[in-house]
DNA sequence: CGTAAAGCTGCAATCGATTGTGGCAAAAAC
DNA sequence: GTTTTTGCCACAATCGATTGCAGCTTTACG
């Protein structure tokens, strides 16, 4: 209950002036202080307990330590590894994250945002996929620090952290092709996901290359219920008969497989299906998912690295850094099916 | 690229002392400043764009209105939920949180904790089961104000909220027994969890209520690999000829699903199968799982209120709030087997 | 020995907001 | 008509640390 102990109780306790013990206390000022002396104040903060009040210190230094990181739900489940990834940069640097959820809502984005300038954090991490109007360009314009993780800053000078999600999509299709099949869906994310389109685009381009059908469809958000719903659509309607599905993300995939189980199809022996990022737990899904992995642990590292390098040294060492991914087989593929039961 | 506006910005052009415009602007003190005047210092602040430095704020009122959460680790698909539901409690009421994770390890525990005090949060909620001398003593001592969520407050006076694990555990049990199950284990996770505690001593309760055979077995940790190791020595080496398991978490489960598959077994032919947690995708999983639900998500909100009446009202409503479980059954518990194999 | 340079440390301003106190003027009370 | 009350606002102190500047002492050097 005794009030926490001040700089100036401190000094008062060193025999020295306020100025001086701050100086004694940190790193880059110390060399400007007789070791001596020094040594003295260091006693007599740690006799005290002294803790720096970092609310006093941030308001002269105008900096607050924190990064403010954006996402769109943190239940999903690749967003864990990504903040994990940053918070380990982050810490060992002195920096916290305060991690804020949007639920993929434009104006909660714009809330959150601006609660975090009111919080002074010193830089963003946006991890939101939305590419509309969003509040990149606005931040852009205050002169506020920012890196885009796992998804692209469209025309917005950010630096961004992505995976190579072109080559994961065509390794997908070239496993499928390799398999014997020639007519495959691709469940695509929202469009507003610059995500959705890379991987869209290499999908149609990989399709060409190799000579076989491909078909794109939309899903309107990267869900399991949007996954499910589309490809329902699919067997139902599209009049497509595909015998292999490669979805958006192993969320849509996961609804693609609720879907085949509604209408009696097996997977893999009547449609196989791939999805992307490898998130936790794939592998113990029924069946085990063929899906690209992406690092999204080192993905929130270089985030946080292009971020601190920005704000520390004023320094951009890469306007973009892209990971490599790998797709992961596992039993959601199999030989392509003669023919498959469509309505 | 121009400096922020400040209040004394805001007080020049509105024509009046900046203490005025501070109260014209805040909630609680607006009534002490005329109507006539209150608007032209609104109106100048919109006109400026004025955003209040919460830290200089801070630094006045001695709250910086960010709490901390700490957490072992975010990837484990329990967590999220929490947070989400803190979060969702919190911002309406102007808090941040700032989420660490410890790694389990009682040291970065003890480094995280600091460095949060240091960065004055208004408190903390613990979700870290670890029960030793964890630093919930040290920070009671220390006047700090905290909760915890979803383990208990061993002696530490700090309020609580968490799920009605021991009805979880005696529903399983009974399930178990109308499907005719005889000799059941439990897995149970690290004794250094109050949660640990408290279900095995629901299930050696349980399983003397209904005049059945329960044997517990203890993982190192709540972990998948633990899971499986330990079935695996259950298998092997207890010599108990389990029917059916009922496993601390899922992610215990799901080690025992790979220890079984290991083994030739199969769920719920061979031996039935209960998770901990319904955790996200639990039904995903091959076969389904058979688990105990607990709100995740709303234990997160009555966490925050708690602590946030706390701080607030310096009262404490409730010194621990629980909330019920539901056994949610799914395919991987089905009748009990003649006869199983053991090696 | 005198002067210049270097090394330390104290002083005070500063960051941006909040808040107790006091003063002035208008309204109310007598 | 005078006094008292009330309403509104200005003033200045304050939160706790950082930092440019100046002054003092000590060392170095010619």
């Amino acid at each position: 209950m005794t009030p926490r102990a001040t700089i100036a109780d401190v000094a008062r306790v060193a025999g020295v002036h306020p100025g001086t013990a701050s100086r004694a206390l940190n790193r880059k000022t110390e060399g400007q202080v007789n070791t001596e002396t020094a040594g003295r104040v260091r006693a007599a903060a740690k006799q005290l307990g002294y803790i720096p009040n970092s609310i006093a210190r941030g308001l002269r230094t105008s900096s607050s330590m924190t990064i403010g990181v954006i996402i769109p739900d943190l239940t999903n489940p690749i967003f864990p590894p990504i903040v994990r990834g940053i918070d380990s940069h982050l810490a060992p640097h002195g920096y916290s994250a305060v991690i804020v959820n949007t639920d993929g809502s434009d104006a909660t984005e714009r809330l959150v945002f601006e609660s975090l300038v009111q919080r002074q954090v010193d830089g963003f991490i946006f991890a939101t996929g939305h590419s509309g109007h969003s509040i990149a360009g606005e931040a852009y314009e205050r002169g506020i620090r920012a890196v885009m993780v796992n998804r692209d800053s469209r025309g917005v000078p950010f630096p961004a952290a992505v995976g190579d999600d072109a080559h994961g999509i065509r390794q997908s299709v070239e496993h499928l092709h390799q398999l014997g099949h020639r007519r495959i869906a691709h469940i695509a994310g929202p469009p507003t996901f610059s995500t959705s389109q890379v991987r869209a685009e290499a999908f149609v381009a990989a399709c060409a290359d190799l000579r076989i059908q491909g078909e794109v469809f939309r899903a309107p958000a990267y869900s399991v219920e949007a996954g499910q719903t589309v490809m329902d659509a699919v067997l139902e309607q599209s009049g497509f008969p595909a015998t292999a599905v490669v979805a958006g993300n192993d969320l849509l995939a996961l609804g693609v497989y609720h879907s085949l189980r509604m209408h009696g199809l097996r997977c893999p022996d009547d449609v196989s299906v791939i999805g992307f990022n490898d998130m936790p737990f794939a592998g113990d899904f029924q069946p085990p998912m063929t899906t690209v992995r992406t690092p999204h642990f080192e993905l929130g590292v270089e985030s946080a690295r292009l971020l601190l390098n920005q704000i520390e040294n004023s320094v951009l060492t890469a306007l973009r850094v892209v990971l490599p991914v790998d797709l992961i087989v596992r039993a959601s593929t199999g030989p392509a099916a003669e023919n498959i039961a469509f309505s």
